[in-house]
DNA sequence: AGCGACATGTCCGAAAACGGCTAGTCCAGC
DNA sequence: GCTGGACTAGCCGTTTTCGGACATGTCGCT
């Protein structure tokens, strides 16, 4: 969980609670519920509401939390990961909206079988909720498991999208 | 022991051995003897000769060699150390050439009297050798104990500087 | 059905090891 | 007596190591 000291932030309104945007020179960088799990130290990064990518990737969010948006188009940063979390987030971009997977289906997808535990700790330090839909994926037995911003937020997003 | 993605290097051939020279943004961040103990990995940082600290620390250190100057006048970057290593790095600046001191004053200096053994291992782990002059503190009885680039340099250097 | 065991990558805290030390003690040698 | 070497026991920041805890799933037993 390692973001470059050029990071940027800005704050985003959601329905569903307060947001922090994050982006590098490279692309949307971070996505987090205010008070979620797993939140990095965002203190040193300066503020930049009208940053073109933080102001975008509002735009759109606005748009996918009114029901007008089902993906989205935004360049990301994902570098704050290992090897192993990035393979395990670009895997998650896969999942169309309204559709969910389980960890071990992921697990698969990554080449890693068994591993599907490991891809369970991966899947929680997403570090860009929503664009990255870390919240489509459910137990093998389609249970909510969990989500670092809590799992009636999980729900909610998993209602909004129609695959409840 | 840690520098930034913007870090550049050159090579420079000193009386005592081929030597790396580095610099940030900031200023000199790096001068170790090649094969020394504590060597960064310095494989990712591009080669800059021309890089206008690297070229003056070079000339200064062509005139130290050769015994035309006794202090250096160079911008420094020690931030690769943590608040303690960097105080007594900073400390160690105040030595005047031709002169020694010891692991346990330089503890005092600091504001850490029992620290003297944390020191050493502080004063082990300068990165910029000569020019922060750690080649100056002895062992209170005045023994050379210890030298990342060997004690025969360390001798060497107290020497060249009369202090022997 | 329910329960235990095992596989897996990463993070985090705790504990231990590791030094470019020193002051103190104790003994040999002169 | 004085000196010097060997040994000891505290000293302390940093680095390394180690043990759990996780957003799970499959297998084999009861």
């Amino acid at each position: 969980m390692k973001f470059p000291s050029s990071t940027v932030q800005a704050r985003f309104d959601s329905p569903l609670g307060p947001m922090i945007v994050a982006a590098t020179g490279r692309g949307l960088a971070g996505l987090w519920f205010e008070g979620q799990r797993h939140l990095p130290d965002s203190s040193g990064w300066p503020h930049a509401p009208e940053h073109p990518v933080l102001r975008e990737a509002a735009a759109q969010l606005r748009d996918y939390f009114a029901g007008r948006r089902t993906q989205f188009d935004l360049p990301l940063d994902l570098q704050s990961g290992t090897a192993f979390q990035q393979s395990v987030w670009q895997a998650l971009l896969a999942i169309p909206s309204g559709r969910t997977t389980s960890y071990g289906d992921l697990s698969q997808r990554v080449g890693r079988p068994s591993a599907a535990r490991a891809v369970g700790a991966a899947v929680g330090r997403n570090p860009v909720s929503i664009v990255v839909p870390c919240h489509r994926v459910l137990g093998r037995d389609g249970s909510l498991t969990g989500y670092a911003g809590g799992l009636e937020r999980k729900s909610a997003l998993l209602g909004l999208e129609g695959a409840i």
